[in-house]
DNA sequence: CCCTGATTCGC
DNA sequence: GCGAATCAGG
C-alpha cells in the first residue's frame, strides 16, 4: 500500500479524532500501526500527550467529540437496534418482548425487557482480535458495517449476548414457544 | 500480557 | 519516504 493523498486525509483526520495508531492502521488496511504512526511524525502532525506528564503539558486533541467505545457490558436497553415493544400472549401469562430487526442476519431477533445488552464497539473486521465478539452488525455492503467487538473471556466467537442470539435463532424460540 | 506513542536506522 | 524493530511506558 502506498500513501495516497486519500489514505492521507484519512489518517489526518482519524489522528485527529484521537483514535490509536493501532486503530488507524485497522481503518486504513494494510498498513502497521508502526507505519502510521511513522506517517504521523513525517507530517509533522501533533503527537500525544504523555500520559504521566506534569501540570500545565498539552492535553490529548479534543477526546471529547470521539465516540467512546465501551470494552464491557453495560446494563442499558439495546442501542443503535430498530425496536418496538411488543406484546405477546403466551398462555395466561402476557410476555413483553422487544423486537429487534436484524438486517444483515435477515432475521427478527426477541428478547426480553431489561436484559442487559452489550454496547457494540463498532469494530472493523481487522480490528477483531480472539478476545472480541466477532458478531456483525449492518450491511457488509456499506460503510457503516461493523462487528460489536466487546471483550469475550472464552472460546467463543461471540459476546454472551450474541452467542445466545447466535445459538438460539429466533424460529427455535418461536418453536419452543408454541 | 495487553496496549500506547516515540525513536532509530537500514532499506 | 517508508516502516520494522525497538524502547519506554500505562
Amino acid at each position: 500500500m502506498n500513501w495516497t493523498d486519500e489514505r492521507v486525509e484519512k489518517l489526518k483526520r482519524l489522528w485527529a479524532e484521537g483514535l490509536s495508531a493501532s486503530q488507524i492502521a485497522a481503518q486504513l488496511g494494510g498498513v502497521s500501526r508502526n507505519a502510521v504512526i511513522g506517517k504521523v511524525h513525517r507530517l509533522n502532525l501533533p503527537g500525544r500527550a504523555k500520559a504521566g506528564g506534569s501540570s500545565s503539558a498539552a492535553r490529548p486533541a479534543k477526546r471529547a467529540t470521539q465516540t467512546q467505545r465501551p470494552t464491557t457490558f453495560q446494563a442499558r436497553p439495546a442501542a443503535n437496534a430498530t425496536t418496538r415493544t411488543v406484546a405477546r400472549a403466551s398462555g395466561a401469562t402476557l410476555l413483553k418482548e422487544e423486537v429487534e430487526v436484524d438486517a444483515f442476519h435477515e432475521v427478527e431477533v426477541s428478547r426480553p425487557l431489561n436484559v442487559v445488552v452489550p454496547i457494540s464497539r463498532r469494530l472493523a473486521l481487522t480490528e477483531l482480535t480472539e478476545r472480541t465478539c466477532k458478531w456483525p452488525i449492518g450491511d457488509p455492503m456499506k460503510d457503516d458495517f461493523h462487528f460489536c467487538g466487546c471483550e469475550i473471556n472464552d472460546a467463543s466467537p461471540y459476546c454472551t449476548y450474541h452467542a445466545k442470539l447466535a445459538y438460539q435463532p429466533v424460529s427455535d424460540r418461536r418453536k419452543a414457544a408454541r
